[in-house]
DNA sequence: CTGAAAGCGCTTACAG
DNA sequence: CTGAAAGCGCTTACAG
């Protein structure tokens, strides 16, 4: 393996030469640094990363946490991560919760990411104050998407749940529907945090702008999945007469909440509308309407917020500029897409 | 932030005693262990990955590669492997292939993996003679998941895309099936790989089993996505007279064949019958009939086999003992599945 | 613009 | 079973 002192011999320099050189200095002579890149050039010279990051401080290296990798929205978002990480030379360490609350307190609360990662971000993930005071205590610069508690001084990405669910709750009402039923997450379920709560909430905000009250048999309560939409569903239709329609608090419960119908000999939309929040992949495949969140985007965006600053900490302080969105969440917009799922209902 | 001095002072101990005894080696005495144990406790001492690693020359990370995280099996491979790896006390970098080439090769050819872990884990990547080369000079420890290539000395995980794709036909063959089209990957196609190849194989080995001759009108390539399945699909039903039924090479393409087979009037299983391979977690959702592979099974499988030699090592050589599998790839076994969108042709 | 030297915080033979 | 000391391969003030 050639280390540093080997390209110094061949370029006639210094290891401190060839370290500003390599790493793009501007304090060295264009003709120098021509040498020492041709030199590492010629002997295929690699930096040892435990040794640049033990001397430097920086390890090039930003921990990614999801709830789980294997659902819609966090695969998008890492994937969109991912790029931009790596397109600005950092590595990606990925941790993921799999609903695990233990995992979650190792990952957070021990020091775990301490001198492993120059960043932190943290994508829907549930905050206690025991976290938050670890995330201080670690001292480093973070983002968090799609959450309810804020960490002081990160910057936030999300789109408003809350306006979410009441268009989707508006385009049934639109159609003509008055029995809108709702499935969401567990209050329990470490996955769903704060979100469907909000979603919730925009569900029930709509209805009482149109002057209905929400009715708590036609709101159930289940996981944040595919199954746990086939459940909420399978429960709903256990209580008596079914909806004219469901808001499912995420396309996967939607989908499972379309499993269920089709089980229970119910036609969509021709007996019961669904509408989900998401646009999963595979919305389209299932004619399932929803509303368009941008969750590639959201990931792009955060990694950006994320990283500027580090790369402006090495070129000098940040005079007088504010990053737009460190203090105030920044909301991405969604969008009502109209699929085969909804309809007007049949007794209209 | 306490050093590894800050706790050898507190313990009365030397600081390589505390690193023997913080790393668990045998070489300390009960008592002293405890002592140390108790002053890093105290100290709230955890020790410096980058010094760690520059001193051991071990760096407790593994590099897994995936194609595109957001597809149902490598997400549901990272997931399992993500898992096992933290239990084990490993790190896990993640890289994503994205389908572009130029990508490829950063992560492959050049040293970009050098010095960064311990171990690297492949899954599903393309390999060309240059990577090989490139992989065999990082003299890294590998695991490969659902590769064509084998890399020297590394094992190999993955399931039986022949008999998979023979299986699937046959279940058609079976329902009195003759028309059988056959959509699967695109050669060019990075993420495709070899899979698709040896699924086509299958298909036409049983075709020929059964004394039939492949139609080659009947065969059509495009990606391996859920768009390709409804590309691949719209492109044979503009050929003329529709097969009775379609072997997808993968369980999105058989999505998007739904789809686009819905969209041209047609209806699913009692027009045309569609199978899949891969047993998707919406698979269930959208009753599509398909060859299940333990995608899960194989990624912990897969981290198993490269980490169990690594801790090995640390407690000194492995002794005449092989580990099975090193040197012919572990077979996984695959079960069809029938759903929904399979039935007896109906002209039968 | 460049270099000599200290130092980053551990682990590892080596010796006892 | 334990310690003194060297060394891992860089980066960073500091001085010029």
């Amino acid at each position: 393996m050639t280390k540093i002192d080997d390209v110094a011999r061949l370029a006639g320099v210094s290891t401190a030469t060839v370290s500003r050189a390599l790493r793009g200095l501007p304090t060295v002579s264009a003709a120098t640094r021509r040498r020492v890149l041709a030199a590492a050039e010629q002997l295929d010279y690699e930096v040892s990363p435990s040794a640049s990051r033990l001397a430097g401080g920086r390890t090039g290296t930003v921990a990614v946490v999801v709830p789980r990798i294997t659902r819609w929205f966090f695969s998008t978002v890492v994937e969109a991560v991912e790029e931009y990480l790596h397109e600005s030379g950092y590595d990606l360490l990925l941790y993921n919760l799999g609903g695990r609350e233990q995992v979650r307190q190792r990952v957070l609360r021990t020091a775990n990411l301490h001198k492993r990662v120059d960043a932190i971000m943290l994508v829907a993930t549930p905050l206690r104050p025991a976290d938050l005071t670890a995330l201080a205590s670690l001292d480093l610069p973070g983002v968090t998407i799609s959450s309810g508690t804020r960490v002081p001084n990160w910057p936030c990405v999300r789109i408003d749940d809350v306006a979410a669910a009441r268009t989707a709750t508006r385009h049934l009402l639109d159609l003509g529907h008055r029995r809108i039923a709702h499935i969401s997450g567990d209050p329990d379920d470490e996955l769903a945090f704060t979100t469907h709560l909000d979603r919730r909430r925009g569900y029930q905000q709509e209805l009482r702008a149109a002057g209905m009250q929400p009715d708590p048999s036609l709101d159930v309560e289940s996981t944040f999945t595919i199954d746990g939409g086939t459940q909420a569903t399978a429960e709903l239709l256990a209580r008596g007469e079914p909806p004219t329609a469901i808001v499912a608090a995420c396309d996967e419960m939607a989908m499972g909440a379309m499993t269920a119908l089709r089980d229970a000999g119910l036609r969509v939309p021709q007996d019961v509308s669904v509408i989900g929040i998401d646009d999963h992949d595979l919305a389209g495949v299932l004619g399932l309407s929803t509303i368009a969140q941008p969750a590639a985007e959201q990931g792009r965006l955060a990694a950006r917020m994320l990283l500027d600053p580090l790369g402006a900490r090495s070129l000098g302080p940040i005079v007088g500029q504010r990053t737009p969105g460190r203090d105030s969440p920044v909301i991405l917009p969604t969008r009502l897409v109209v699929r085969d799922s909804t309809a007007p209902p049949r007794a209209h």
